[in-house]
Parts: C-alpha cells; sequence; structure tokens
DNA sequence: GTCTATACGCCGATAGAC
DNA sequence: GTCTATCGGCGTATAGAC
C-alpha cells in the first residue's frame, strides 16, 4: 500500500531514441491541433528531424504514429489499473487510485491526459477503437460492478455510476486543460474526488 | 411555468429548402463521421444534390457550411436559454430545464446533441469559437453564479459546480449516443438530474 | 542510410458550356 | 442557373542519388 505510484512512464522520456521523440512530437501536436491538421512536416519538424523521409524509417504511414501513441498510452493506463487492482481490492481504494493517476498525470504530461479525452469523441484515429471499448475502460467497468456487488457503491446501473463518476472527474480536468480552472489539478484533487464519490457511495444521503 | 418547451427548431425540417437539407445532411456526417473525414462529394450525395457544385451555389466554402452549422445549433441554444431565464429566475428551475432540453434533444435529435458534445473538444471547425466561449455557456455561468449568491447552490466556485454537474449530464448523454447506456435518454432523465443536482444543491448533505 | 527531388491522389474550388 | 469538366494545391508517400 506504501509502494508508491510513480508517475508512468507512459512514453519514456529519459533517453529520448528517435521513435520516442517523435511520438512525443506527435503526441504534442495531435493534442495541440488535432490529427487531421497535423502534417507529416509539422511532425517532423517539431521532432527536429531533417525532412519527413526520416518518418518512413520508423512508421509505415501516419496513421501508424497514431495508432502506437494510442497503443502507448492505453497500455500504459492498462498497466497502472492492473497495478491498482493488485494493491487493493476496495473499489474504493481502486477509484481512489485511478483518480490520483489522473490528476498527477494532468499535472505531468497535460498532453496524454488531452489525448485520453479527445480520443474520448473523437474523429481523432481512423476507426481506432475508441477509448470506451479498451481493455483499461472494460476493468474500470468491473471495479464499478464490484463494488455494487460487495455494497460500497449503490446500486444503480453500473455503467450510469461510472458515467457519474468520470463525468465529474473528466470535465474537471477538461477545464483545468483549457484553463477555464486556473489552478494546477493538484489543488482540486481532494475536493473533486469527494464530489465523485460521494456521489456513487452506497451510504451517501445524496438519494 | 406550464408554457411548453418545445423541442426547438434547431434546423426547420418541416419544408425543408436547399439550404437546410445541406445542413442536415452535414450534420449527420459531422456527427457521424467527423469534419475532416467528411467530403463534400459526401455531403451533396447525402443531400441528393446532383453534383458539388450545387454545394457552391449556397455556401462559399465547406468550412462556411460547417460554420452556419455551429452558428444554427449554439443560436437556438441560446434563445432557448433566454426563454428559460425568461420563465424562472429560480437557478434549479433554469437548470431543470435545461437539462430537460439536453435529453429531450438526444432522443428527438440526437446528431444535435452529438455535434455539441463533440465540439466540447474538437478538432473539429477549423479555428471556431469553442463551446467554452459561446454566449450560451456564459449565460449557463452566469446562473451558477446566481445560484451561490441566492445560497441555492452551494459556496464552491462556480465553475467547479458547473464542471460537476454538466460532466454528469453530458457523460450520461455521450453513454446514450454511443449505445453504452440503451435506453431512451428520457429513461435516465429524473435519476440523473437528482444526482447533478443534489451534488451541488446547498443543503445537500453531500459534503 | 540520409536527404533531395518527385510522383500521385484526393479534394476543394472554378470556369465555362449549354 | 445547372452540370461537366478541369484546375491547382496540399500532403502522403516513394524512388533514387550520393
Amino acid at each position: 500500500m506504501d509502494q508508491e505510484l510513480d508517475t508512468p512512464q507512459i512514453i519514456s522520456e529519459k533517453k529520448a531514441e528517435m521513435p520516442d521523440k517523435i511520438l512525443l512530437a506527435a503526441l504534442s501536436l495531435f493534442a495541440k491541433k488535432g490529427y487531421f491538421t497535423t502534417s507529416l512536416s509539422d511532425i517532423s519538424s517539431a521532432a527536429n528531424l531533417t525532412s519527413i523521409s526520416e518518418l518512413y524509417q520508423h512508421y509505415p504511414d501516419k496513421r501508424a504514429i497514431a495508432y502506437t501513441l494510442y497503443e502507448h498510452i492505453f497500455d500504459n493506463l492498462n498497466v497502472s489499473i492492473d497495478d491498482i487492482r493488485r494493491r487493493t481490492d476496495k473499489p474504493s481504494e481502486q477509484l481512489r487510485s485511478i483518480v490520483d493517476l489522473l490528476f498527477k498525470l494532468t499535472d505531468d504530461a497535460p498532453h496524454i491526459v488531452n489525448f485520453l479525452l479527445i480520443a474520448k469523441t473523437n474523429e481523432f484515429l481512423p476507426e481506432q477503437k475508441a477509448l470506451l471499448d479498451s481493455p483499461a475502460f472494460t476493468k474500470i467497468y468491473k471495479i464499478f460492478q464490484h463494488g455494487i456487488k460487495t455494497g460500497e457503491i449503490r446500486n444503480i446501473d453500473p455503467m450510469l455510476a461510472m458515467a457519474y463518476f468520470f463525468g465529474i472527474i473528466s470535465n474537471t480536468l477538461h477545464l483545468i486543460l483549457t484553463g477555464k480552472l486556473d489552478k494546477k489539478a493538484d489543488a482540486y484533487l481532494a475536493q473533486t474526488w469527494l464530489a465523485a464519490w460521494n456521489l456513487i457511495e452506497k451510504k451517501s444521503s445524496c438519494f
């Protein structure tokens, strides 16, 4: 339990080898301008390559860059969730850890959270599996199911509980990322966690 | 108060004159495939035009179509909000009416709500004013400010209250639109309204 | 294996025939 | 004023020189 949860290395930033340099550049651009308005030329400039051709030494085409990015981020999210589930099987603690992670990421790697939020609705990434169909999503859904079964979460459609809970979380993060909420994510963490959790907690008198 | 609120004619569907036929086709395609993956050819087919050129008789370019659509939808939303504010100045009733409207729209004109949700984050509509900067948004923000001043809403950052409230609403609508929640929006209205309102209500014991 | 130069397709936009 | 035919540009992708 005191085994700390580091900011996950969603993308290795240490000794940025070439492919990661490209991915970081792409992530930043996609998060800022979107996939379709980002050209390969933009990416190669941002990654300090001499020309577009260099991209093709590492990725077969543009979609592959986006898709690799998508996989990196979702795989790491998935791993983080596995870690969390391994550490405790109490839904309240699992959800708390996930929220902690997301808020921490918002401060430390805002592009990644932006990418996640965009991937939620978007025309981003031609025909990719949406956020809603990723393994990470399914695992989180199971947390809600489990919480309802054990009585920690009140007895409503688990999908609805999830909608409420992450509606609060993701919308708050979104306003932070767009600057409508002007403090760091960390400043809103405690309050927002309480709002989201109390809303779905069994013993809560919200209902 | 019993002055009924019709589904607003966001886009006149009655005797669909040409420009509206085009807008409806575009709305549907943009909501489904996104702006950038929708070609003028797609739009002209969907609108049953004989050729792309016909589009140019009504709109100067592709962006104009998207922008007109954006204006129609946001202007109508804005008008609806004005109506609501004129009918009552009690924030709880105003917010309830807005939520009613959004859920009704989700059942009656899902593309419009989809468009609104997409416009929230998106790379949609090159460089347009985001949802967050529209007059409609500002007016809703004032409802929260007012509610806090009169004591109906508890005393937190109004932007945060808004984030929580509409996080629940919009995330729920999103899951309905994507089919993850499989009933009609109307079936979730009462419960979701309660969740969202109780969360920010002053007398609520959620906190 | 690095980069320049170029090919190719798609799509937005237009011109001009009827 | 309706439609066909075409242009031009951008952006992806490749070939080929060094």
